[in-house]
DNA sequence: ACTATCCAAATAATCGATTATCTGTCAAGG
DNA sequence: CCTTGACAGATAATCGATTATTTGGATAGT
């Protein structure tokens, strides 16, 4: 289905687009669904930035051994979300206002050229994901009164995001802006439970998709650097006010 | 020393740059070390690109155990040089020629707007810095005749690059840089054991360190961008002579 | 011959116990 | 009162053995 997953960094546990699952996603191992868990966690917010992650406790938390448990962590370093040091073991990554700013900066710059490529390259079946990637977000509903419903949001989010770019023929960089949309959605999740009041989310997604199926290269690279860019002002005064330097 | 290592990929277990290491430079637990061996094992060739890595034997010839072994592989995860999948082991990561070229896209991208950033942020010391890494790997001569030299001057040559893009404040972009550099190295390592006859590349990294320091962004950008388009270049013709695809 | 099914060897994943390292505390010496 | 060193508890790293999964090949059925 994937054209090009030859080198580095073909997908290793990432969830399937597709809707129709007949066959089991992964999801093996203990050590498989550890990462999953403690992704989940982290990005939640769940596990605090910057706390130590005590192997003991863990290991009685979850029951598992310390073999999958240091499997599952190992995973989460490559996505940036858990530091190690030898003999000093491993914690949440902490958050920052240098961090935030710098997740933005790099979101703009790979995540529209990975778009820009999508255009270039991509083909029909790329635009139809695009298309049912947005049609599925809209339809969402975020209720800061449900937490699911956020999670669910959060979810056909990232999802969409990740279509946009999904036709540009470059694992590496996917793999990239995967890492960048987890970082930065940690910070949304934690800090916005709802969208200001100035923005028509929805409609900015639209915007980008329709510029982007459309071919309109410079418009839907627009939309979607100032889409990511409005975001991470956002986050920023949200996290001057909730205290975090 | 390095100013903002805050959040997400605070350098874990890279070299430290300096010369005079008095104290001890990590290299600390049996997985730190066998990360760095199977780097080396891998980068150089030693270890065929696709091949399986089967970790009973690897266990034997390391005279170690499972959990060290994994560890390491697990940073090589995180290198892109290692890939994983449930239940069925670990292979050294494959090239092909679309890898190659993506990765020479990249760098060229990520690379260069690092030194943009480097040259609009670095201060003083990391000009000397650049100047340093220059005058090192200039005096350095390359025999394909003698292995270690090879070796040595690939160690310095991917300081110089590190170096250069070492003060653009961003934590999260040069990870990804020294990620592509290691990814590229590889193949200069397998298919090039001398340089190209029409090129002057110490030349060429002198006039991108001197247009770094004089701060003459887009000429250092230009010369930089080229430098990296030209040993794609090299290395594809190479790839396509002998033999791979 | 061709496919499907089952078995056994190979290989990966996990566990529980052991060893090594670190961290904080307290006492002795300056 | 501050520094230094040693101890003990906490924590991380490693090991060897056990369990689970995969893979290749032999066998039976069509």
């Amino acid at each position: 289905m994937v054209p090009d997953d030859d080198g580095a960094f073909a997908p290793t546990t990432e969830d399937a687009p597709s809707s129709s699952g007949f066959l089991d996603d992964g999801k093996n191992t203990i050590g498989s669904q550890l990462a999953s868990r403690l992704r989940e966690a982290i990005i939640s917010g769940e596990l605090q930035a910057g706390s130590k992650i005590n192997l003991d406790k863990a290991r009685k938390t979850f029951n598992v051994s310390l073999s999958p448990l240091r499997e599952g962590l190992a995973r989460l370093i490559s996505d940036g979300l858990v530091e190690f040091e030898d003999n000093r073991g491993y914690r949440v990554s902490s958050i920052s206002l240098a961090n935030l700013e710098e997740i933005t900066t790099l979101r703009e710059e790979f995540e529209v050229f990975a778009l820009r490529e999508s255009m270039r390259l991509g083909d029909v079946e790329w635009e139809g994901n695009v298309m049912r990637a947005l049609h599925r977000l809209n339809r969402t509903e975020r209720d800061a009164a449900r937490p699911e419903t956020l999670e669910r949001w959060e979810e056909l989010h990232r999802e969409f995001h990740l279509t946009l770019i999904s036709g540009c023929g470059k694992p590496i960089l996917l793999h990239f802006c995967r890492l960048l949309l987890n970082l930065n959605d940690r910070y949304r999740r934690v800090f916005l439970t709802r969208t200001s009041g100035d923005r028509n989310v929805s409609q900015e997604h639209s915007e980008i998709a329709q510029g982007a199926v459309a071919r309109d290269l410079d418009y839907a690279c627009d939309m979607l650097r100032q889409h990511i860019h409005r975001t991470g002002t956002n986050l920023r005064n949200h996290l001057a006010t909730k205290g975090i330097l």
